[in-house]
DNA sequence: TCTAGAATGTGGAGCGCTCCAATGATGTAA
DNA sequence: TTACATCATTGGAGCGCTCCACATTCTAGA
């Protein structure tokens, strides 16, 4: 007999140089055990309408007894299209996006999707490798929560990959390519500085958030609120950031400039973290909260809702954007060509960190209460 | 003519119904730009050290101006081994999971390997589906952070896989099939019980994790480090849950017990969200921490560093522990096959929840300290 | 000069699946 | 009877890549 033996051995033996190592099934596998063919065994997995009930249990059974699953690789690269959505998260540790990605699972659930995740840890560079890892994935779609990157990298990476849709939430991508999911940052700031009025406060100070998604608007929309309240000559933006240390900072800078005049009775975060940021250092210079200075922040994280901080807060409907997100994604691989601009409402909730304005606190400078004036 | 007519379109033109969709490159096309066959142009993308600089320069170039990046899924399904790690977690809210990832994320990058990440939301039919997925894609290896499922399923499901290797970090598993990265909660529960000893408590509670992964050592612990410490007598679990809420309603329990008798001195909580919890309880029944009650937690998450709460706990090296799994999976994809169970030694964070027991609280019994009745 | 061996490069056979044209089997109308 | 839909099923051609055996060139030792 030749060298050249050929290869009979069943496939639950190990091929190879490595020995006992239990190959997994194929479709191949599964047809000889039902005795049909593998493209039978293929339609009955995609669950395809056009198998006879006989055939469809036999095959079945099949694959329960020899513990078949389908290779998502060889399935992907055969159908150049694979039930994977990417989710591209701009930092893990940043509770907001648990939140999203939440909604985007169940969506993903309903249409039959698998969502994978990865993360490019805040900086541009570890973002765009995270991106290219997930579109090397070949995925239906991307979804981008929060991305750093700017919208002309996201642009050029996902022609290159063949026009994978990619959808951006929270941050706006002005791109043709790129449908983005946010929520109306002008009314969100509009509810917080109402409720703030409403309470009596006329200093309120908004801490910014730098370069964060959605901190420009945020910061604008305070400026306008603040004009439409009348407020105008109250309205003043310290910078910060996304950060709890920027809250903190800011605030400490507003305390040391506020050392010989009285402070503003209220503090507008540009976002929880940074609120919490401001509250420690209220907290340690004793100046009490809300009975001296309330504070708001936005974005409602589990973190704002805890009860030791239980923070008020402009809340985002978080797992509503990702099932959004996913929405917007899935029509723009069924053709839809033009870009779309979502815009979610935000609420307001209430906590224990805004109060009335204190009776001494009140009449601030003579000012007699301008009430609404329209933008 | 006839209807059928073969296809002679270049590849930049798009094949099939859909209209003007750009096709992602291959191999092929970069091949026949260079000039050279698509083996060599495969060596060079997996960075083979046979390929001469001449061929190597014009490969990359093609690449370059192709804008070329592999399909994975080919180079999965045709390598029938893949450069993805999975990494399972069972709750993206939790921080903890975060700073592990973060560890996975970077010791993979040192090994080429791309890290994907899916989600079982706490529950075991989520973190089966999950983990089904994740072996879809035919991963290396699976890393789980905290799974809920137990032994027997995830064995069953690897093996089902081909023996995909899998490391489970904070739960043990045991199997003979899987891996084992956790810290001593041993030493972690003595660390925290010595400090508050030496601090001059007794009177030290240990609120419980429940189920959670760790918990039940953690309680051991707790109890072996009071019996060293001579304070067996003192010894008392209240029972709880690695939630906020949990650690809320424990410490409720216990200061309604106590409406009578002077407070435990100091509550060791199984970890940081169920510290966070007592706290708040605490502050609600206007108890100081830490002048009157001493609060300490365990795993260091950000919450704990956060300058609002400052919490002293037991910290984990999570991202340490995150490389350590990995550098676990990779041995055993080299072909170990004995289980390993890495054990990493945990340290102690002083922060501002624990401090000197009050001089009238020094002897323990007879001290009436009448403070407040909770609600 | 010849030859072994290293260094490079190549063609082709799959990896496990989907898709499509083609094949039977069955029914239905002329 | 023939003609032709309709339905379930099948074989085979890829999808884009890796891996292997082999071919070719270059280098150095005998």
């Amino acid at each position: 007999m030749p060298a050249h033996v050929p290869n009979t051995t069943p496939p639950w033996t190990a091929v190879g140089s490595r020995a006992a190592v239990p190959r997994a099934p194929t479709l191949e596998d599964v047809a000889r055990l039902a005795g049909v063919s593998r493209a039978l065994v293929s339609l009955v997995a995609r669950q395809s309408p056009k198998v006879s009930e006989h055939s469809r249990v036999r095959v079945l059974a099949a694959c329960e007894e020899l513990g078949y699953r389908p290779n998502l690789h060889a399935r992907n690269l055969a159908a150049s299209s694979s039930g994977i959505i990417g989710a591209l998260v701009s930092d893990l540790h940043n509770p907001f996006f648990a939140e999203v990605v939440d909604g985007l699972h169940a969506e993903a659930a309903v249409h039959g999707q698998q969502v994978i995740i990865t993360s490019g840890g805040r900086r541009a560079d570890g973002e765009r490798a995270a991106l290219e890892t997930l579109l090397s994935l070949r995925p239906a779609g991307v979804v981008m929560i929060g991305p750093v990157l700017d919208a002309a990298s996201v642009e050029q990476a996902s022609l290159r990959a063949g026009g994978t849709p990619v959808v951006s939430v929270t941050r706006v991508l002005r791109s043709n390519q790129v449908d983005t999911v946010t929520i109306d940052e002008y009314a969100g700031t509009a509810l917080a500085v109402a409720h703030l009025v409403e309470l009596g406060h006329r200093r309120i100070v908004h801490l910014d958030g730098g370069t964060g998604a959605g901190a420009a608007s945020r910061r604008t929309g305070y400026l306008r609120a603040m004009r439409a309240a009348g407020l105008v000559e109250h309205a003043r933006v310290v910078r910060g950031a996304y950060t709890e240390n920027a809250g903190w900072e800011a605030t400490d800078r507003l305390l040391r400039a506020h050392r010989h005049e009285p402070l503003p009775t209220a503090l507008f975060a540009s976002n929880d973290v940074e609120a919490v940021g401001a509250l420690s250092r209220l907290a340690e210079a004793g100046v009490a909260v809300p009975e001296q200075v309330s504070v708001v922040g936005f974005d409602d994280t589990a973190m704002a809702a805890s009860r030791l901080i239980s923070l008020t807060t402009v809340h985002q409907p978080k797992p509503h954007m990702g099932r959004l997100a996913l929405r917007t994604l899935l029509e723009r691989t069924r053709g839809r060509t033009e870009p779309v601009r979502h815009v979610v409402a935000p609420s307001l909730v209430v906590r224990s960190t805004s109060a009335p304005v204190r009776a001494a606190d009140v009449l601030p400078s003579p000012v007699p209460i301008p009430q609404e004036s329209p933008a």
